[in-house]
DNA sequence: AGGAAGTTGGGCCACCCGGCCCATTCTCAC
DNA sequence: GTGAGAATGGGCCGGGTGGCCCAACTTCCT
């Protein structure tokens, strides 16, 4: 795995070129140490039972070689893009980009779930004036409250996130992408 | 380059957050290994001399950060296709893919100055233990050194990004990509 | 030779921060 | 109407943090 952590590439495009072997235990490997990393799935043989090992070892999506390159593209396009972009709009895509043959099976693209938000509205407010760089007593101040009760705001922030101060929290939040970043 | 060779991906996106440092020579490397393996090289820093250099690095294509998710894709399927496709073919298959306000302006639109990294190896690397939830006395055994040189850096580091705190310091060094957001 | 910068370390001190309890009020859902 | 969760506070305390000085040593550049 020292190449994914080394170059932290958004998109791992990979080649499953001998069914089951190889490949599919790579994508597992990878999946469980890159959970948000997409991985679309290459292979030559169209077995239902090969598709269904590799979206159930985590790929994000998954193609045969009878595939045109265009819907490989396509099918990173919405994999990259992070939507649940369906087999149809992608070959609208690519019927567009250039006129090129459907041929096999759309390829199922499986979808980021994103979660809401752990934090309850007060929270993230709190978090982002942290973020904004104010001090608790300054967020006190501009939310009209006690010093000690954005502290306790902040224990509460710190168990969700799971951090353990507010450098660590402001991250975790700037990751799932609930806080902005100035 | 163990992942690479395992995995043969059709294409490798790599994120170039530090400047000039480890991904450029990621770069070199991966290429010389695989020269035709198309890399499209994602940075913060939209330097001229950082582009060349990636490129000579045997980069296909590069893009700064303030590329919309819509260029990077279209890159990356010019990339993936093989051909020497120009920025006007991409951003038309954008255009088609969806209509996006596309802010279809060269990446190179703004020209910050944006110096290299105003900190020391020392510093970015103590900043960097810190976004990695280190505490201050952590930091010191991981470097063996005493906790007062890790808050006497930190407090240049204040200085040099402008930051009165921890947090402030990650998130600017985050913004200006000298350290990496794991 | 001399200076600038980087790395290491010290002391001191006021203040902040996080962890541990706790209580009150309000709203909303079941 | 009871209970769960949110938001508001309190006290206490140990340890962390940041600001302010300072010094010594090394490396590098001029």
């Amino acid at each position: 795995m020292h190449l994914v952590d080394e170059l932290r590439p958004e998109l791992v495009i990979m080649d499953v070129t001998m069914p089951v072997l190889g490949g599919i235990e790579a994508t597992r490997r990878l999946h469980a140490a890159h959970p948000d990393l997409p991985i679309v799935v290459l292979t030559m043989h169209d077995e239902e039972a090969l598709r269904e090992e590799a979206l159930r070892a985590g790929a994000s999506a998954f193609l045969t070689k009878d595939s045109s390159m265009q819907e490989v593209v396509a099918t990173a396009i919405a994999t990259a893009a992070g939507e649940a972009l369906s087999a149809e709009l992608a070959s609208s895509i690519l019927t567009e980009f250039k006129a090129s043959p459907g041929a096999a099976g759309g390829p199922d693209a499986a979808v980021l779930p994103v979660e809401p938000s752990p934090l309850t509205p007060r929270e993230e407010q709190i978090l982002q004036l942290i973020a904004d760089g104010y001090s608790t007593s300054e967020v006190a101040a501009r939310l009209f409250i006690s010093g000690k009760t954005v502290k306790n705001h902040l224990a509460s922030i710190y168990d969700k996130l799971d951090a353990r101060d507010r450098t660590q929290a402001v991250l975790s939040a700037v990751r799932i992408g609930i806080i902005r970043l100035n």
